[in-house]
DNA sequence: GTCTATAGGTAGATAGAC
DNA sequence: GTCTATCTACCTATAGAC
């Protein structure tokens, strides 16, 4: 992961890999059949991770606002996970990249979760919950290309409180 | 433009370039020193044609918010323009990318200038400028990954109307 | 399971003809 | 200015030994 974070899928080398994991390039084509199928597992590996320490069941209930508050927040702590996204979301757009669908598929049912969370005296759910999310890559996205000069849980602040009222739940 | 639009830079290959061109590779390099001089010639020229397009002298004066409605218009207008520029930025996340610097100062750049069109009333401009302006690339990072659930003008119009009034401007 | 060896391909860049 | 030919280096993936 330390290598695509740095260097993308693109410029990722399966020996590089092997090289870190202290095995030869045929050692690694032993578990994972090419490189496409690596990078989606390595992909699934880092979502179960973070979905893990976020957890949906966060005392206090689905709350939309605090759940993001606290995604940010943990994004910020983990530069280098977050580049490792946001440089792939970048390279995926291209419908033939092997992590397109993933990223599609994952943007999808994010919007739905969120959705669920809103009000619909609102306004359309769905089409808050996509700006919502939208912005939250944004905003990592500019802090990760300059981290020195964007302080991403204060610049996350002003757009949720914009865009989220602080205790907007549906429970 | 059309090549890294697809692969990225990474992906990008000086024959592939050359043959598009109907040329040869060292052809090419006949007018570019290297492969990272090109990318930033390319980069260099598109925003050139893209500034001349939306041009600041604006009829109407330099109102903040129609002037972004237009670029955003403008580029959903264009979505193998923006798709160029979306994965590049997500490559040049890496400090060692050849655009890394172009793309800190873009934005810089386009920072100081938005900030300069807010009201100081209305909170701190240059914080609130980033925030503007980092959604804006989150949008359309979002609408480029799945252009056909996604209205993007649709999608700004919910984002600005919260962050951005619709006549705010300093003159 | 993990290795070496290798096939078959593409990369950026240079030398030197025209 | 633009070409062909070529250098060196790297890539993914496979075959087959251990």
């Amino acid at each position: 992961m330390g290598i695509i974070s740095t260097r993308g899928y693109q410029g990722l080398s399966l020996r590089e890999v092997a090289r870190v994991c202290g095995m030869s390039a045929p050692g690694l084509l032993h578990y994972f059949a090419d490189l496409p199928s690596l990078l989606l597992a390595v992909l699934a590996y880092r979502d179960a991770i973070d979905l893990e320490a976020l957890g949906p069941d966060v005392p206090g209930g689905p709350h939309l606002r605090p759940f993001l508050d606290r995604v940010v927040r943990y994004n910020s702590e983990r530069p280098e996970a977050a580049r490792f996204f946001a440089m792939l979301q970048g390279e995926a757009l291209n419908p033939q990249h092997p992590a397109h669908e993933f990223f599609r598929k994952r943007t999808a049912t994010g919007v739905e979760a969120a959705a669920s969370l809103l009000d619909p005296a609102d306004g359309d759910p769905t089409l808050r919950a996509r700006s919502i999310l939208a912005v939250m890559d944004g905003l990592q996205l500019n802090w990760l290309s300059d981290p020195d000069n964007f302080d991403l849980n204060a610049q996350w602040a002003v757009v949720a409180d914009a865009l989220l009222p602080r205790a907007e739940t549906v429970a």
